[in-house]
DNA sequence: CAGTATATTGACGTTTACGTCAACGTCAAT
DNA sequence: ATTGACGTTGACGTAAACGTCAATATACTG
């Protein structure tokens, strides 16, 4: 793979536009070198870019996501209060995610049930 | 439990202000009945709304929330088009929160992992 | 070296999902 | 009869998350 993606490799390749990419380090999300001017994103800013696109594809505001990306960084250094704070941060995310996995299989439940139902119906009617 | 509600009680039950509900109203999630001009809410209603916030907290937009709260009626009746296109649409929502259900389990992966990171370097510094 | 492609910043526009008044109606209790 | 408590519509405001130009710079390509 490449060491390095220019901004619209990036957005080609997540569907995404630069527009996007560009307001999302305008939102400190992410922080590309430059060569000049220009941005250059290594593989690292590319692999926190697609944390960032999971964490949207879970409907988190971009201020969450920010916070949760930061955990990534900051879990390995630091002083003992900013690893605590990580800490209890960690678990509330945690938390957050198990009650998203429970609307999800309620959901899955219920979609199922439509569906059944739906089948059923149409069995009906196609037995005339 | 109660067979009708006010829009006030049920904005206290579930955390969200009245004009919260008001709004999900004019967007047609909800068709409360009336009483001269005040609307109450029955507890199919209710569970309407409790499907809703469900939705919400999955991150889908109203609109998207909409199509799917019209699958739970859809679902029994209409015309053969219907059904169909009800249970199509039930297999594109599946596929989405199965999705969204993969993007959990990665993400409690991360976190666990950072957890373990972060307790093992509050523990090395902690043995001072 | 002219032309095309790709990049930049900046400003303004847009959609979603409400919040925040304002102005008014209604009903029960004092 | 008035005072709250609760309800209504309507208008306007706002924050988030970009879209959409415009003006400009830089880089590759024939």
């Amino acid at each position: 793979m490449q060491e390095t993606f220019t901004i619209s490799e990036l957005g080609n390749e997540f569907g995404i536009t630069t527009r996007a990419i560009r307001f999302y380090e305008d939102k400190q999300l992410l922080a590309p070198s430059r060569r000049g001017n220009r941005r250059i994103y290594t593989r690292s800013d590319r692999t926190r870019l697609k944390l960032l696109l999971r964490g949207k594809r879970l409907g988190w505001p971009l201020e969450e996501i920010r916070a949760v990306l930061n955990m990534y960084d900051q879990g390995h250094e630091g002083e003992i209060q900013q690893l605590e704070y990580t800490c209890r941060k960690v678990r509330e995310s945690r938390e957050q995610l198990e009650q998203q996995r429970r609307d999800i299989d309620a959901a899955l439940q219920d979609l199922n049930s439509i569906e059944s139902r739906c089948l059923a119906r149409i069995d009906l009617l196609n037995a005339d």
